[in-house]
DNA sequence: GTTGAAAAGAGCATACA
DNA sequence: TGTATGCTCTTTTCAAC
């Protein structure tokens, strides 16, 4: 499925669902982009069978949640080796995201988090045994997402979005 | 709020959402954690409000969505300037992520999303205009995510969570 | 702070245009 | 394919412990 099959309900759909994935009811949605709410669900359920909408997850604030560690590791991983390797690092004990760019070196951003430095430090030492070559580890001061901004909100009647 | 305050009611609830915040019930959730649907509701909403969980988002595949352009640019922004910085890069068209490091040089990672090449150049052209030095750019092969595993798995039944 | 039940609201499936 | 209605399930609220 390419964008051309998303239409601009379902651009509207995805950009409100985006903004809040929780309180963003069908109905609220329907609304806003000008159709019935049993349409919003199909549509939503369509684009998860098809692979555009992947899971819903909560964005937690983890020095909130007492985990007070929060680094980047910026390694390189054997070029052959980033397809099978990005499931054993994501099944690392701390690791939470891992990004993986089209570059021969430092072509893995492992973002970890953790209790305590002893917990990190574990976590390191098992990602050098999966083969890892840490380059870099820096402290990370924040992190902010956001939806992409330029995916429906022109199909939508902006108003309460939560 | 810390973890101190989280106890392991608070944690199974957190590990269930991260697992999936949309299929997975007050009651699915109070089932494996053991204690009423009411509870996990109360929960919830305070560690909404405590701001340990700020949002919830779908994870949406980019390319699938059929915007082919993805990539991140690494750069340097004036030390004083980061906090201030911060909402104004986000509020570019096409940036959905922006990681802030601890470092003087090379101190944001910006994940760029566009339709097209172009649509990706005048993003960069607005992130220098702000004051962004782009040291990197380098094309995203893909971006995996996962909770934090060991925030609470011990304390629930897991089971069917989705 | 937790529980259980009742009420309000949301999502889903069926039927129809 | 999109829409409307009724049914089921979820969430929220409130009294009681």
């Amino acid at each position: 499925m390419v964008l051309d099959k998303l239409d601009n309900v379902d651009k509207g759909i995805l950009y409100l669902l985006q903004q809040n994935a929780r309180d963003n009811t069908t109905a609220g949605i329907a609304e806003k982009v000008g159709v019935s709410s049993s349409t919003v669900g199909n549509r939503i359920q369509k684009l998860e069978e098809n692979g555009v909408i992947t899971g819903y997850h909560p964005t937690v604030n983890y020095e909130k949640a007492g985990l007070d560690h929060h680094l980047l590791a910026i390694g390189t991983v054997p070029y052959g080796r980033r397809g099978t390797l990005g499931k054993q690092i994501l099944a690392v004990s701390g690791v939470v995201s891992i990004r993986e760019l089209l570059t021969n070196k430092q072509n893995v951003a492992i973002e970890l988090v953790g209790y305590s430095r002893k917990y990190i430090e574990s976590a390191l030492d098992e990602l050098k045994e999966l083969g890892v070559t840490i380059e870099r580890i820096e402290m990370m001061k924040r992190e902010r997402t956001q939806p992409f901004d330029d995916l429906g909100k022109e199909y939508t009647t902006e108003g309460d979005t939560g």
